[in-house]
DNA sequence: GGACAGTACTACGCATCGCGCAGTACTGTC
DNA sequence: GACAGTACTGCGCGATGCGTAGTACTGTCC
């Protein structure tokens, strides 16, 4: 009983949301999104997932030696990551709100 | 750009929804859902699913002769069911809730 | 009466993607 | 100088939705 298969195709939306006002390293997504209230997402799935956005051109990265630890790789988002966001969360709304109507009168 | 990865762990709850009220079987449950706006849902996802609901226990299943077709293998849920559809309708509720907050401010 | 569409189900293998775990590397602390 | 915290990479696994093919039965239309 877990929520990993929620985050299904998500993730991607929800990392791009984290990234839509200010840039990120992975480590640092990660502690967003938790204090977001994804709780239990894995590091090694928010590394993946950043590494896919970056593949596919929605983000630019650079890296920033840090002066208290290894270095950081900062991603940005662009105008395609930008577009892709906004499409993806329509699609999630969409999503959202069908399913809501199939589940209405389900007690909680 | 699919909605097949949103459906990853939620398509076990849109089915016990559709089968809370009367018993169905397979592709009356794939009509039911797509009917319900799961527009792109597979009909061996379905199948798949209900087989899967079945094996945990989750559905009851009897096979009726049909008269014009081949039979057809009715599936009811149980209490075991229930309980699974009313755990998941509250989990998927509050990740999308979640997720909500992760996206507000994003222009749709 | 034979091809075809619709109904209903099964089985096989694939692709996606989040996760666990191990490993690397650097810094500061006790 | 072992250890914890920070930061990232890589490998292989598991769950699950999908495509396709195959089986089987009924009714229709030429």
């Amino acid at each position: 009983m877990d929520t990993s298969q929620l985050l299904k195709g998500v993730l991607d939306l929800a990392v791009l949301a984290v990234l839509r006002k200010d840039d990120g390293y992975g480590y640092d997504v990660v502690r967003r999104l938790r204090a977001g209230g994804l709780n239990d997402v894995g590091d090694a799935s928010v590394y993946g997932t950043l590494r896919r956005l970056y593949n596919a051109g929605m983000l630019t990265s650079y890296v920033v030696p840090s002066e208290e630890g290894p270095h950081r790789k900062y991603y940005s988002i662009n105008e395609t990551g930008r577009g892709r966001l906004a499409e993806s969360a329509e699609m999630w709304r969409s999503f959202a709100s069908t399913l809501d109507g199939l589940l209405e009168e389900v007690a909680a």
